[in-house]
RNA sequence: GGAGAGAUGCUCGAGUGGUUGAAGAGGCACGCCUGGAAAGCGUGUAUACCCCAAAAGGGUAUCAGGGGUUCGAAUCCCCUUCUCUCCGCCA
């Protein structure tokens, strides 16, 4: 959430800002304005009644030492009717809090200054774009089907065990995307960055941190009887190990990267966007995240960015990156790039990666600080990215990769796989 | 899952109702000392919020989290979470 003080120090330029993500803040903003002013007048009333109650209290023990009961009488009478007193403040202290972040929760991030103008996927602004689209013969299938011709993966025996959207992967399926993983957390270890192993489930404290819950609630798995939920990414718990802490600056850039399996109910789904591989309920993806000053977050960005276009290029993959416009961006991101591979038989550009700079929208929830040279405790920025998922790379693979011979494995996997086709 | 013990600041650790935001030690930072270093000495060392134009200064809250008793709670009571020990179960 965004801090209190940019809002009512830079009311007006926040709504401006806001106003690229298509969203009017006006209201909103009045309303946190208007809360905060109350917070303040009730806390600033209830401290001088506190005050006056610990004052009060010690003047008691002395009195009753010196034997003096009935001053000692009239203390306690007066204490406890400002003690009385001071309960529906304390009560308006709490509520305005409460309301209060409510409020801020409903507010998305104020897109960078980079953020392109527009509404729809359409107005996203091609940044670069690279590889080569191959010239597929007539005859060439789709993932799905080339699943099947070389019994790679099975989705009717995942719905049978699971349901739609949980693939079984079999043999060189399940070899391949094993190597993946391996691949992509070398790639990330030998670019910098230290591999952690997160807990697949989290506490509801970290889906707030991270800014998945309230609002994407439904899109988390939850398992009721504990009260935790099934990741959807790894960002999750690797952005939560930072939750409530104060890092040094020479600490800064932090740069961890992970593997996990990811969770995600897709509720609202539907067509071609589910077909095969494109779209999963469980699905596994190598995540990267930083944690950095905000001097520094953007040159972050830049070299992530940077980063994941090597993923793409040693696979031999089409690939483009997007400049996200205020209308297609996340809801807590700042500036957000993302890769997509071409996907040669179905003719689609598939979203592989999303790389984003959150600066301290995610940290403000987090409480994530860092003290800087001068001693002084600020917020730090946070940025993830995928690096990558899996499924879509594969689709990718299959069908752009499809000879008469059978499914080539781009050379750098090759000694991840063990093997160079697959037939 | 059953029984018991416990959770104090950056760390260790004292503290069982009243000038305790918290002794003491260690660590760390700065200063003095030194040719330099060590030792020594001195000073400082939490977070959030509020008042104040700001600084200075002041106030409130926080001893796992929440609630309660009391004029007053780190200290007493209740709940939750977590840790440890023993038993059970188990990859």
């Amino acid at each position: 959430m965004l801090t209190l003080g940019v809002i009512t120090e830079n009311k007006e330029w926040v709504i401006e800002k806001l106003a690229k993500k298509h969203y009017d803040a006006r209201e909103i903003i009045e309303k946190v304005i208007e809360t905060d002013k109350k917070r303040k007048n009730s806390q600033t009333e209830s401290d001088a009644n506190l005050a006056e109650l610990n004052r009060l209290s010690k003047t008691i023990g002395q009195l009753m030492k010196e034997g003096k009961k009935e001053e000692a009488e009239a203390a306690r009478n007066s204490v406890a009717s400002i003690k009385e007193g001071n309960k529906q403040l304390e009560a308006d202290v709490k509520e305005s809090e409460k309301l209060l972040i409510e409020l801020l929760c409903q507010i998305p991030n104020l897109p960078s200054d980079e953020v392109p103008q527009g509404r729809h996927t359409e107005d996203n602004v091609v940044e670069r774009e690279g590889g080569i689209v191959p010239d597929l013969p007539e005859t060439a299938i789709p993932h799905w089907d080339l699943a099947k011709r070389y019994d790679l993966i099975d989705f009717e025996l995942g719905v049978k065990i699971s349901g739609a959207g949980f693939p079984v992967y079999k043999g060189k399926g399940a070899r391949l995307q094993r190597a993946l993983i391996n691949f992509f957390l070398d790639e990330a270890r030998e670019a910098g960055y230290l591999e952690v192993q997160p807990p697949y489930v989290v506490n509801a404290d970290s889906g707030y941190g991270t800014g998945q819950l309230p609002d994407k609630e439904g899109q988390m798995y939850h398992c009721n009887v504990d009260d935790l939920y099934l990741i959807p990414t790894a960002e999750v718990p690797v952005t939560n190990i930072y939750r409530d802490v104060i890092l040094d600056e020479k600490d800064l850039p932090i740069r961890n990267t992970a593997y996990s399996a990811c969770f995600r109910r897709e509720a609202g789904s539907y067509g071609k966007d589910v077909r095969g591989l494109n779209r999963l309920h469980q699905f596994d993806k190598v995540e990267i995240v930083r944690i950095d000053t905000p001097e520094h977050s953007y040159e972050s960005l830049k070299e992530m960015v940077a980063y994941v276009q090597t993923l793409v290029e040693k696979l031999e993959l089409p690939w483009r990156i997007l400049r996200l416009c205020g209308g297609d961006m996340s809801f807590t991101s700042a500036l957000t790039f993302d890769f997509e591979v071409y996907s040669a038989a179905q003719k689609r550009w598939l979203e592989v990666s999303s790389v984003s700079n959150f600066e301290s929208y995610q940290a403000n929830r987090l409480k994530c600080r860092y003290k800087d040279s001068n001693k002084k405790t600020q917020l730090c920025h946070t940025l993830n990215g995928s690096a990558l998922a899996l499924p879509r790379i594969v689709a990718a693979l299959l069908e752009n990769n499809q000879t008469p011979e059978g499914i080539r494995i781009p050379e750098a996997l090759v000694p991840y796989t063990g093997f160079r086709l697959i037939d």
